[in-house]
DNA sequence: GCCTAAAAGTGCAACGATTCTACTTGGAGG
DNA sequence: CCTCCAAGTAGAATCGTTGCACTTTTAGGC
């Protein structure tokens, strides 16, 4: 996926980077998020806090390490799709074939428990979606061939990147997945009442 | 709209409330967000910092300070909606009543600049948006005779609450919210290439 | 009218994330 | 071998936010 860093200057600091992200986790999931100071990550990593903002934006960073790896899979999504399917279909495909497996990883669990039981992490997280949506919005512009800022394109990323909070806690989450494309292909309608007894 | 406070207490308190937005609003567009802080507002309302928290849960909330009553407005477009039209008719005609009017007077125009302007803010009030979803989800759901967590009215909500958010910095926000309206009641489709020539 | 408990406000210290500054170090490349 | 730059460091400073112990105000029963 990532070309393995060239020299041992580029080795050594992405091995800093990825020490500071381990400890992060690790203490994170062990004690909580709000328990862990920058303090015990950089003790931790043996790095100096300031060392820790070189390599990461901010303390929520450090949870999301690499899910920057998500968007572009979304982008190829669109871009490389089976010819003949339909931006919408391929999104579905691409959805309902990544999104509950990962979840469905036993290890993750704890990672999931611990961005969905912090609210300062989930906002983050919903953020980095949204933050998103440029870039599928031009990707879907660019296949259908209008302007990279297109409305209705930019629309329809913004709402498939909505998915994952709105799948968030439910029973069946490829239900859910079907249910929403469903709303995005056909348009929205009064779901039916359940039957009266 | 909102009922003045009864007791002298209350009046006070309502007083202080006011003067520290105020403040607060008038150091922020001078000065810029970021190079305000919390003890400037503090000594210009005349007040400790620990009053300002009393009173708002945080810097962010200062700017926003009577934005909800936007969302109980919008849950009344829904309830309220002429007998005959439909959930998604209503929410439609409410949007293009309100929200372009409110951006175009002219005072706003500093504040939306200010909010613009500042990644914290724009940040802030995204959440602010997506936080009503629940709440109109279930407007929605009600008014359906449905559970108040049924997926379908949940997506509408956040669909619905995506519209500002889409719609900003375009020339002609009500076509956008238009198309917008259009794409959740009929169902996205690829946009018509515009003609070569 | 008087008393009292609760609410509102105060001043200040503390805490944690983040940033700044000046300094050291180690590897890359001539 | 030498030099330069990026990476790292220590530590202080800033700023939002919270906790604490204390004073003032006022609503409401006596």
């Amino acid at each position: 996926m990532t070309v393995p860093p060239v020299s041992r200057r580029d080795r050594k600091k992405a091995a800093t980077r990825q020490a500071i992200a381990d400890a992060a986790l690790q203490l994170f999931l062990e004690h909580g998020y709000d328990q862990v100071g920058i303090r015990d990550i950089a003790d931790a990593a043996d790095v100096s806090t300031a060392t820790v903002f070189k390599h990461f934006s901010g303390k929520e960073a450090l949870v999301f390490d690499q899910d920057q790896d998500r968007e572009s899979e979304l982008i190829a999504a669109v871009r490389e799709r089976p010819c003949g399917q339909s931006i919408l279909d391929a999104l579905r495909q691409h959805v309902l074939d990544t999104w509950p497996s990962i979840e469905a990883h036993p290890q993750a669990a704890a990672f999931t428990n611990l961005v969905e039981s912090t609210p300062v992490l989930r906002a983050y997280a919903e953020r980095m979606w949204t933050r998103y949506t440029d870039s599928l919005g031009a990707a879907i512009a660019d296949e259908v061939g209008v302007d990279h800022d297109d409305l209705a394109c930019m629309a329809l990323a913004r709402f498939v990147l909505d998915i994952p909070a709105l799948a968030r806690g439910r029973q069946d989450r490829r239900a859910a997945v079907e249910a929403i494309f469903d709303i995005l292909t056909r348009g929205w309608e009064p779901p039916s009442k359940p039957p009266v007894p």
